[in-house]
Order: structure tokens, then C-alpha cells, then sequence
DNA sequence: CGCTATTTTAAACGCACGTTTAAACTGAAT
DNA sequence: ATTCAGTTTAAACGTGCGTTTAAAATAGCG
């Protein structure tokens, strides 16, 4: 009776996991959460409903489950880039912000719409649930987070601790709201603009924004 | 049986209505739409719990009234100084965005913690509930959000409409996220940097951001 | 007061949720 | 063929939800 069983066990359970993983992920990404429930997952999985308490204990791990198969995937190759950008003299914001835009848009390659499933999980994480996934990932991936201040601090090293953390903090807000809406977002700029709006193409909006807000002069300055 | 009064009834109804009204509000803005329930609110108002269904009729329609009772109080305040600041020649996006200000912060003496309060629900109001609330209030506040738009254009009129729609959703994610996280965020800073963080400085400290995203220059140009 | 309209109350309704149970099934090793 | 761990299944459990009901309490007014 080995429940909640990891990766090595047979095939017909890896099968089940998996698709409860991917109709979870789905469903998680659209409507958060709290608003999906088990019936709903196990009913576009094709499985019992029981099988999610079996193979991953409750609800709460399956989301855990969820977030850990992307991070996991993701966490190498942002320490991998954030560390090659530190590697410069002198690194720019931009640069620093560009390096996400690869490890991120390779989750398409992960999963299909990888990357905009990624982001808008993470958007729902931040603010369902009261904050228990923002817990779960500081912990879990802590280096990322650090290189990442590492590298900011070295393209801006006037910025001190305090407005770092703060315009972090910001720039953590534009990107998880922008992405937890951006399938509306995309919508609305489809029928005003008549232009076909990838993710991609958000992700090169967005980092002139962030940049250009990170980089903004310090103590009250003018723009 | 006049269900669903308005405010011209008896002080009796105004009081129990109002009371909910306070409750929900409070309980909205910590966990969520979706995350707080009626038995909740009516407990902390101290009323019975189907008097959420006699007053407002449903559970939505009282969401819809916790946002009216602000937007109704800050509407005609925005527009008022968005309008003010087109009369200039030439305002600065800075000075556009710190024309929110003072009627944000205004809200504290409306309600204890209005400001605060007031962000939070505007950020659950766009993640929670599938988006129907962002359509309650571009449906129901125009004016704000078009001098709102007016006013950046005449600040950068370089921006086309397409970065202008873009821009102004990042910086509504930036403002939204960053309040509706903004108690676990000013506990993470007090002890972090030791430091009493009220909402007014935490203002003071998005816009000089804000005001850099929206002011990046156009079409790659690198910081 | 007595009548009426309004509000409050306690109780229940039906429903959906996450979880648990125990039996049925599966497939490989003995 | 039997055994048995691992997996799937149908059914049920208890809980909490939003909402409804009908009776009781309250206020307004002749």
C-alpha cells in the first residue's frame, strides 16, 4: 500500500497521475483554485474521483503537486541564466528581465501553453489561499529568488534594500496580475487592436515597463 | 415588503444593512469574494444570517454594493483631479499619478482603513469570480477610467493606443497586486527593515515606479 | 389600542464540496 | 492457479454553503 507514490512506480499509475496533473492544471490556471474542485478535475481526467486522494492525499498536495512539476522544471534554468547575467561587468535591468523570457517560454515545449498556464498559476497562487503557495515557493526555491536580487543589485546598486524589496514587489504584481488575466486581456486586445496577441509578444511588452520601473531614480525624483 | 430598500427607509434597516455592509467589507478584503461566506459575515455584524438575502438579495448583489458604496465616494473625487490635471499644457506622468492620491487616501475618512480596504477589493474583484466585477466597473465607471486615459495621453502622447491599453493593465496589476498583498507584504518590511510602513508610503513608493513603466520609450529602446 | 407594513428570527432546504470506505479489479511473482 | 500489493471503483459520509420559509417581533399610524 504505497500511496501517494512517486515517479518509479507502474505505468497505469504514472498514466492516472499525469492526467489528473494535467486536467488540475488546466482548470487551476482558469478559474484559481479555490473555484475548481475535485469533481471537475477528476471528470476531465477520466478518473475516479477518489483517485486524487489517493495518489496525492488531499487537495492541498495536488496543488502542490501542480506547482512542483513546473518548478521544478523551471528553477535550473533561471539559475542558470539570472548566474550568466551576473557573470557581466555591468549588467543592465534589461538584460536582467530579458534572461526570464527564455527559461519561461520554453514551458511551451514542457507543456502545451506552458508558459501562460505557469504565470497564471503563479498569479493565482499569490492571492488564493491567503498566501500559502507564496510560503511554499520562497522556501522550496529559494536560490532563485536570490540570484535574482543578486543580479538587480548588481545592474542598480544605488537601489538600497528597502526600495529593492519593494520594487521586487511591484514588478511581482505586474507580471502574476498580467498574467492571471491575461486571457481577458488578450481577448480585449484582440477586438480593439484586430491584432493576434501571443504571450510571447506580452512578455516583450512587459519588460521595458518592469525595467524602466526598476531602474526609476530614487528618493523622489522627477520623470 | 419592500425588499432590496434603498437608503430613504427607516434608520432601523439602514443600521442592520450597514452593519453588514462594514463586515463584509472587512472580510472581503482579507480572504477573498469566494473565500468568505455569508454565516461569516452576518456573525460579525451581529445579525442574523438571512438578512444578507432580505436586504441585498443575493450574496453577489452584496459584493456589488460593498464596491458601489466606494466607487460612488471616489468616482466624482478622481475625476475631478484627473480633469484638473489635463488643464495643464503639459502635466507630467508623475503628476498623473499622484492625482490618485489624494482621493485614494481620502477613503480613511470615509472607513477605517478605506484606502487599504478599497485596494484590496479591487484587487480580489479582478481574480476572483471570473472577472465579472472588472466588468461591473468599466461598465458602471467610465468616466474615471477615459480622463484617466486622457490624461496619460496628453502626459506621453507618443504612446500609441496599443501600449497606452498594455501599459495602463500593468500598472493596474502593479497597484492591484501590490495592495491586495499589502498586509503580508508591510509585515515582511517591518521586520525585514525594522521600519512602520503605512499604506500613504507605500503610495509614495509605486509611483515613482508606475510613473517610469508607463514613461519607458517606445519600440526597444534599452534602459 | 389595533391594524398594517416592515424587519428579524430560527429552522430547514437542497446542493456541492473534500474525504473516506470497503469491495472489486489488475497484473505480475510464486 | 493462487496470492497479494497496487490500483480503481461506486457509494456514502459529514460539513458548510447560499438560499428560502414561515412565524415572531417591531415599529408607524389611524
Amino acid at each position: 500500500m504505497f500511496k501517494y507514490c512517486s515517479n518509479w512506480v507502474s505505468d497505469k499509475c504514472m498514466s492516472t497521475k499525469n492526467k489528473i496533473l494535467d486536467a488540475a492544471e488546466d482548470l487551476f490556471a482558469v478559474k484559481g483554485f479555490n473555484g475548481t474542485s475535485l469533481r471537475e478535475i477528476t471528470s476531465q481526467a477520466e478518473v475516479n474521483l477518489a483517485a486524487v486522494n489517493y495518489h496525492f492525499g488531499s487537495k492541498k498536495e495536488l496543488i502542490k503537486a501542480v506547482m512542483s512539476r513546473y518548478m521544478n522544471e523551471l528553477a535550473p534554468n533561471l539559475e542558470t541564466v539570472l548566474l550568466e547575467v551576473c557573470e557581466q561587468d555591468k549588467p543592465t535591468l534589461t538584460q536582467v528581465f530579458s534572461a526570464f523570457a527564455e527559461p519561461l517560454l520554453s514551458l511551451n515545449d514542457f507543456r502545451e501553453n506552458g508558459t501562460s498556464n505557469f504565470l497564471q498559476l503563479l498569479g493565482r497562487g499569490y492571492t488564493d489561499s491567503q498566501g500559502f503557495l507564496r510560503w511554499f515557493l520562497t522556501t522550496q526555491y529559494p536560490n532563485v529568488i536570490q540570484y535574482f536580487v543578486d543580479a538587480v543589485h548588481k545592474a542598480y546598486p544605488e537601489l538600497s534594500a528597502e526600495e529593492m524589496f519593494w520594487r521586487l514587489h511591484f514588478t511581482m504584481g505586474t507580471i502574476v496580475f498580467t498574467m492571471s488575466s491575461s486571457e481577458a486581456l488578450l481577448d480585449i486586445a484582440k477586438s480593439d487592436f484586430h491584432q493576434d496577441v501571443e504571450i510571447a509578444s506580452l512578455i516583450e511588452q512587459v519588460i521595458p515597463y518592469i525595467a524602466a520601473g526598476v531602474a526609476a531614480p530614487v528618493g523622489g525624483a522627477r520623470t
